[in-house]
DNA sequence: TGCAAGTCTGCGACAATTTGCAGGCTTTGG
DNA sequence: CCAAAGCCTGCAAATTGTCGCAGACTTGCA
């Protein structure tokens, strides 16, 4: 019975593979659709080689599908609730780093087009 | 607005610190109340030192909490519905790994006290 | 008071990740 | 066919994480 621990150990493979910031920037700026390398470098601001070695790694562990037009790799989020699932962490994240940084969590989840749970109108 | 790159950074760390097998662990084995660090060790098989060790890590972070009562230490997790979140990842993980090992994965829900979803009785 | 159980922390060796750079592959356009 | 654009991989240095061990601390009990 070394289920749990087969499981335990696929899921810390996951997480592994997602706790990097570039790479859960990568992922949340898949989240309306594909991109190019290119596009994603400038749109993190990241050298491209550095963006095509974390998307690699994404490849080789099935989270991100890549499509060849032309020169240029296009990819996409393999699971599409992948990015929901990775924000749905946001209340885990320790309080005291949010202090004097709540409103930018806020901004952030409407920057990556998120309804504001905390707004009501 | 550098708001999604802070927010990427907490979500990183918060990853980081998951994504180690023992600590996923010791978080499901939380997840039906608390428990002190003799047993954790017990349960999992592990070496009390190392449990402590990783708990250490998750109290820093606020993922869980203590509770001294005489010489032990019981901890219970901050937030109920973490493990829940956790499991909830079971979906991304690369189908390929499943094979030969698919009811592994429902027998450790199972041990989890998770309701099978692809059992309709 | 003294001792043992239960747990925590510091430290050092070992292992895994990250990152930039150099070079290679494929496609487009001349 | 050649050159440039766009992207990928391999490699090595630097950083970071892991794990066992030794020692310290607190509590319960005699």
């Amino acid at each position: 019975m070394p289920s749990r621990l087969i499981v335990s150990r696929e899921l810390a493979d996951l997480l592994k593979l997602l706790a990097h910031c570039d790479r859960l920037r990568l992922i949340e700026e898949l989240r309306l659709g594909e991109k190019d390398v290119t596009s994603l470098a400038v749109a993190l601001q990241l050298p491209a080689t550095r963006v095509s070695q974390h998307l690699a790694l994404l490849r080789a562990h099935r989270l991100v599908e890549e499509r060849r037009d032309g020169r240029s790799h296009f990819y996409r989020l393999a699971h599409a609730h992948l990015a929901d699932w990775i924000l749905d962490a946001l209340p885990f994240v320790d309080i005291r780093k949010r202090l004097g940084e709540a409103d930018h969590i806020d901004t952030a989840l409407a920057l990556w087009g998120v309804p504001d749970p905390n707004s009501t109108h």
